[in-house]
DNA sequence: GAGTATACTCACTAACCATTGAGTGATAGT
DNA sequence: ACTATCACTCAATGGTTAGTGAGTATACTC
């Protein structure tokens, strides 16, 4: 089927938290609203996974928050494939 | 880069037990000998990775045990290519 | 038959994750 | 001023994982 590349790289929220500065709560907030989603989960504990994607989005996110855009509008462009 | 194949899957060893029949305790005791080992790792927290390969190759290591073939042979076919 | 090796299995600690609900400070609207 | 909304933040519960050391039943060796 299909191969998985060695360099792909997944990520727990922890992960995410450590590399893009948000909290935890903050990650698990933006979670909840939708503003992010994960790529997978684990069946048995339904732990999240997420990739060096999400951690763009939160790039982005970081920097759209920085200059107070407001959170449903980001959530709007990145909906609209614009962000 | 790369990207990732969205078929992929990702398993934690929770998911490995569920998925193989092993218990938890002897992918753990697996792992600790080098009978099996990890894709990647949060760095986050040091959680194994693990992928459709790593089912793959229980489930052949499920057959040998199955007819009582020790763990040092299974290891060195293993590490020969042969299994 | 005593000792060793094999292949787990158990127990414990510490850190982590999911989920939920409630709290909070700042800002905006009326 | 009052209320509501926004964007978090905190707290609590329950289950998961890593790592390690010790225990155990069975098989093998001498």
């Amino acid at each position: 089927m299909s191969k998985k590349n060695i360099m792909d790289q997944i990520y727990l929220i922890g992960d995410l938290a450590r590399l893009t500065g948000f909290s935890i709560d903050t990650l698990n907030y933006y979670l909840r609203i939708g503003l992010i989603e994960a790529k997978g989960r684990s069946m048995h504990n339904r732990y999240r996974y997420f990739d060096d994607e999400t951690i763009e989005l939160l790039n982005k996110i970081k920097e759209q928050r920085a200059k107070h855009m407001p959170i449903r509008y980001i959530k709007r462009r990145i909906e609209d494939g614009i962000l």
